[in-house]
DNA sequence: CTGTTTGCCTATAAGGCATAGGTAGATGCA
DNA sequence: TGCATCTACCTATGCCTTATAGGCAAACAG
């Protein structure tokens, strides 16, 4: 009997790469013990279960993306900011599949109001401050801003822009440019 | 040994009722099987596995919004077209959240070619028209189009929007706007 | 160097997917 | 009307994942 070394915090890491190299929908205690080879039930030691590792991975994931989109907007304003953000989130996205899942798996509100989703969003706010809106138009336009960063990582990372030669990396300057524009133009109203 | 009158078709109606009701990731043969007193092993003389099943579910719920959709922006054109679709489309995710997610589902190329997706994207390239682009930026607008309206019902359907009182409607609303003043002001260039 | 903690084990059970092979109800044809 | 065939649904079985209960030995504290 060789003792591995689990814990809540190694076994959140593998699950996270797991995730990324097989999806979070593969992300099993099956597998994540066979990854250590060890037997499923030893895991229960360190997790409470199959929700909870889901759980752990998820705000791994959120912590990491805040941080990132942190690091980013950091003494950037206006376009820039806006462009940092944007580019920090895709970037990861694109860069971890697996655990970008993982932070959209819906968590139960307290958990949600104690993560690092928090974070973000008063990042996306701080962004919006280079564009001067009141509100409701900021609460507006944070809706609209994490819809379309949301919306393109999502289906960039399905495959849905592959049908067409025009580089994904296009799109994503000319909708960055596009929103730029859009936010400008309500900033007066 | 009474015959219930399984086919393809009201499993795959069925699995689409299941997974409003419950969640698309609910969708399971023992569930469906369930549904109809009958025993899971039995769905196999319709349905080949599993995949196909949701495979199934996943083609009729995207005929289902294309139909909506094509409904929607008959005779219009301009903000008017784009304002149709988009609606048409949240409310179809609205009203059937398991068979939004279900058309989320990841096909094969084939099958995602033969699929009602192929016409959904038409529709999104002819709102466009009123909007005179031409390539590449048509082909931007697409994927921003498309961004815009699967994260925001991706969010709303997530309880985004929840922890703020402002209504997700009224910023839906502001949204379009905004997307509509976007794709004007690139129309010139 | 002994007693306690604890990390990983085996055993077990329920539920989902999937296949093989059996039986009865429906259908076709005389 | 009656028989043969077809096929819709069945039981039996096996594997995988989640989860719990209880056991043993390695690591650690004194």
């Amino acid at each position: 009997m060789v003792r591995v070394g689990l814990t809540p915090e190694r076994l959140t890491l593998a699950g996270a790469e797991l995730a990324d190299e097989a999806g979070f929908g593969e992300v099993t205690l099956s597998a994540l013990a066979r990854r250590f080879g060890v037997k499923p039930a030893s895991l229960y030691a360190h997790v409470k279960n199959s929700h909870d590792l889901k759980t752990r991975i998820a705000l791994f994931a959120l912590e990491e993306l805040a941080d990132r989109v942190a690091d980013a907007v950091a003494g950037r304003a206006g376009k820039d900011a806006l462009t940092a953000f944007a580019n920090a989130y895709r970037d990861y996205a694109r860069a971890h599949p697996g655990r970008y899942e993982a932070a959209r798996y819906r968590l139960d509100p307290q958990t949600a109001a104690a993560s690092a989703g928090v974070r973000h969003a008063q990042m996306t706010r701080a962004i919006l401050r280079g564009y001067e809106l009141a509100e409701p138009d900021q609460t507006h336009a944070v809706r609209m801003l994490g819809s379309v960063f949301h919306g393109y990582a999502s289906l960039e990372a399905a495959g849905g822009f592959d049908h067409t030669d025009i580089a994904a990396q296009q799109s994503w300057a000319w909708t960055l440019d596009c929103l730029d524009t859009a936010l400008r133009s309500r900033s007066a109203s």
